[in-house]
Parts: structure tokens; C-alpha cells; sequence
DNA sequence: GCGGATCAC
DNA sequence: TATGGTGATCCGC
């Protein structure tokens, strides 16, 4: 519905009205431009299906079949395998076993995620120390100033394994470079399936180039945790991020610092592809004939139709491929500006089951508020119906109190 | 300031 | 049988 409102906007728009757009649209591109910078050097890293990734890694069963991490009401990843019958992250469970009638449903382990990423961040801070972690399986990196001190490759020792034992990763025949010296290999065998490991050692060297230093991240990692990741170089984080998707998994992409290739790259760019355009958004771009980020730009004048003055900023930066190179928001608990609790439940009118319901919520959130938060001057309470419809009341302190 | 929406992960 | 939980931001009114 919101697309014909979109539709009719679009149509009813004057010959004259179009023109003021166009001329608007292009000064707001030339302003924008100014703020273009392409001197610095954005990584994106991006852990390839984690969740499932270490239950695989853990559990050598579940490494050559469908495999989801979550629940029956929700599944957080699916492994490759999974992801062929069509069975995605944020679905649930019981419809991926409709797609897949022989999907493996393993229940998350966060403590062992949790723990994987912090080996990957302290990897990681070695190359910026000031990195940002997305969530626990990704993270935006600016490596500019750690290229300056760059100046002599790097060497590092490699371990891979072979064998009947498939315990530990990574394989042989998983990592193809070349080494620089000499192999050696032993035997043991595994105390865990008791099969015999072929342990392989050498040492693999890695250049003073972006991509090199990348290529080495992502083999660090990969020593450390036995966990593939993938990673996207480009002028910002903007474009990194949209990168490291681009040769996943265990590969990745790297967007020269240029102009010209940062506009031939963004030009072909599916729109939902870019963080922040969601399901909603790409349908608006859509009813306005806007399906890959250089339409944004080419019918610029349309944006008005569908975007409030920020929206249409927004989307031109997207449409000159613009982001930001500064490490945004600090996650940290200071930083936080409310805390929630809520919980799904099966549908019930029961007054006496619902209000038990809001009070443990509230118990258990005012225990969080107490040690999370010093000071609050908002409560808001959300219900959702079963039509999945949601309602939001909130209520603030009166000034002065 | 409030209620609704959208978005990411 | 069965469709998540947390936090942020923006919009229109």
C-alpha cells in the first residue's frame, strides 16, 4: 500500500517539480562529494556461518550434512549444506524442517561463541587496536595506519592436519599456499577417536600490500580457531562491509581507493545489499524503478517521493558509494541508553497467566536495571498479538522529580 | 514526547 | 506443535 502512496507521488509529479528535484538532488551530490574520502584503508571481517561453523568444527559428524544452530522456533545459522535446501538464518526451526526434512538442529552454545571471539578480536587488535566488533562474528577494521609501519613481509608458522583423524582443523589441501621452506610432518595419535593425525608444519609469508596483510588476518584466524573468515577492503566501512560478502566463504574482495572503481562497483550494487536498506527500504527504491545503488543516483529526483530529507541524504550517500571511515559507536555498556526483556509465548487471553508473565519480566529486568543502568527516566511495555501485530506504551518521569 | 516502524545481528 | 531477543534510530504527529 505504501508503494502505490509511492507510486502516485511519482506519477503526479510535475515537469517543473521534477526539475527543482533534479537541480536539488545534484547540489546535495556535489555537497556530499566534498565529504568523499579514499585515502584510508577499511577492512571488514566476517566469520563464514559461525554459529555453525564451530559446532562443524567441534563436532566432525555434523561437517557433511544440513545443519542449523537455534531451536524449533528459530534458527540463527545454517551451515552450506542447509543454506542449498534453502534453509536460512532467522528462520524457524520447524520450517527448515519442512525444507529440509533431515536438518540437523544443534541448540546454541553462546559461551563457546563468545570465547572463539575473543581470540578473533585479540587477532584482530594487533593490526587495529581500535578496531569495532560488529557482534561477536564480525568486525570493521581500518588498517591505514598499521600499512604505514608495514614495510618487510611476514612469516608465520602453519599447521595443518591430515589423516584418519579429522579432530582438528584445518586439513590439509584446505590451505593451498605455497610454503617458503621446508615441511615437516609427524604422526600422533588422537586421544579423542583414538585414529592416527598426520600433523604438517611449515611457513608461509604474507606481503606488505592491503591485501596481503588481509590474506594474513584471515590465516591467523583461521590457525587460532580453526574457523574460515572473510573480508572486504575498501575506502570505508560502508563499502567493506557489502566487500566482504562478495567472496564469501573464506574468500576475499578488495574495492580499490578510486574513484572510478568505487562508481562502477556501487553502480551494479543491489540496493539491499547495503546495511541499513532493509526489506522496506528496497521496496521503496523498487516503486521508484530503483533496484542497484547507481539508479539511486540517475533518478535522484524521484527520492522525495518515498524519503524524508534525511532518508534522501542517506540514500545518495549509498548511490555515490560514501560511508564512513570513523569507528563509530562504542557498544560498551556506557554507552547504552536502555536495557529489555521480552519473551514469546504461546497465545493466551488468561489474565492471570499474562499478568504472571509481565511481573517476572519485570522482576527480572528491574534486577538487570540495577546493576546495568544508574539512572532512568523512560519505561516502555510492548505487547505482541498473535496476529504478530505489536503495541508499544511508554511513560516518563515528570521533569523534576 | 509518544507510538509506530525499520533495521541489524 | 511451532515464527526470537536486544538495542538503536527515525518518522509523523
Amino acid at each position: 500500500k505504501q508503494q502505490n502512496e509511492i507510486r502516485a507521488k511519482m506519477y503526479g509529479m510535475s515537469e517543473a517539480t521534477k526539475k527543482y528535484h533534479q537541480r536539488e538532488m545534484a547540489e546535495l551530490c556535489l555537497l556530499l562529494e566534498t565529504q568523499r574520502s579514499l585515502d584510508r584503508d577499511c577492512v571488514h571481517i566476517d566469520m563464514d556461518a559461525f554459529y555453525a561453523a564451530v559446532e562443524m568444527r567441534d563436532d566432525p559428524r555434523l561437517r557433511d550434512i544440513p545443519m542449523a544452530v537455534g531451536g524449533s522456533s528459530m534458527l540463527s545459522t545454517s551451515n552450506y549444506a542447509a543454506r542449498q535446501f534453502g534453509v536460512r538464518a532467522g528462520m524457524p526451526g520447524f520450517i527448515g524442517l519442512r525444507l529440509c526434512s533431515h536438518l540437523e538442529i544443534v541448540p546454541t552454545n553462546f559461551d563457546k561463541y563468545i570465547s572463539e571471539s575473543r581470540v578473533l578480536s585479540s587477532i584482530l587488535s594487533d593490526y587495529d587496536p581500535s578496531l569495532t566488533m560488529g557482534s561477536l562474528d564480525e568486525a570493521y577494521l581500518d588498517l591505514t595506519d598499521y600499512l604505514m609501519g608495514r614495510v618487510h613481509p611476514v612469516r608465520h608458522n602453519r599447521v595443518r592436519y591430515s589423516g584418519d583423524c579429522v579432530c582438528r582443523l584445518p586439513l590439509l589441501g584446505t590451505n593451498d599456499q605455497l610454503p617458503v621452506g621446508p615441511s615437516t610432518q609427524r604422526e600422533e595419535t588422537c586421544p579423542k577417536c583414538t585414529k592416527i593425525r598426520i600433523i604438517h608444519e611449515d611457513e608461509v609469508e604474507f606481503g606488505v600490500g592491503r591485501s596481503e596483510v588481509v590474506k594474513e588476518i584471515r590465516f591467523r584466524v583461521e590457525q587460532a580457531t580453526g574457523l574460515t573468515c572473510s573480508a572486504g577492503i575498501a575506502p570505508n566501512f560502508m563499502l567493506a562491509k557489502v566487500c566482504s560478502d562478495q567472496n564469501k566463504p573464506n574468500g576475499q574482495f578488495e574495492l580499490e581507493n578510486d574513484l572510478h572503481k568505487v562508481n562502477e562497483f556501487v553502480r551494479e550494487l543491489p540496493t539491499r545489499k547495503v546495511a541499513g536498506i532493509g526489506r522496506v527500504s528496497e521496496a521503496h527504491l523498487s516503486a521508484l524503478g530503483m533496484n542497484k545503488c547507481g539508479d539511486i543516483i540517475s533518478l535522484a529526483y524521484l527520492l522525495p517521493c518515498a524519503f524524508s530529507t534525511l532518508g534522501v541524504e542517506s540514500m545518495l550517500r549509498v548511490g555515490l558509494g560514501l560511508g564512513s571511515n570513523m569507528h563509530s559507536r562504542d557498544s560498551s555498556e556506557s554507552s547504552r541508553k536502555s536495557i529489555s526483556i521480552e519473551r514469546s509465548f504461546s497465545p493466551t487471553s488468561d489474565s492471570k497467566v499474562l499478568t504472571e508473565m509481565l511481573q517476572d519480566l519485570c522482576n527480572a529486568l528491574s534486577e538487570q536495571a540495577s546493576t546495568k543502568i544508574r539512572s532512568a527516566s523512560g519505561l516502555s511495555l510492548k505487547v505482541k498479538l498473535s496476529s504478530f501485530d505489536v503495541l508499544t506504551r511508554c511513560a516518563s518521569v515528570p521533569i523534576g522529580c
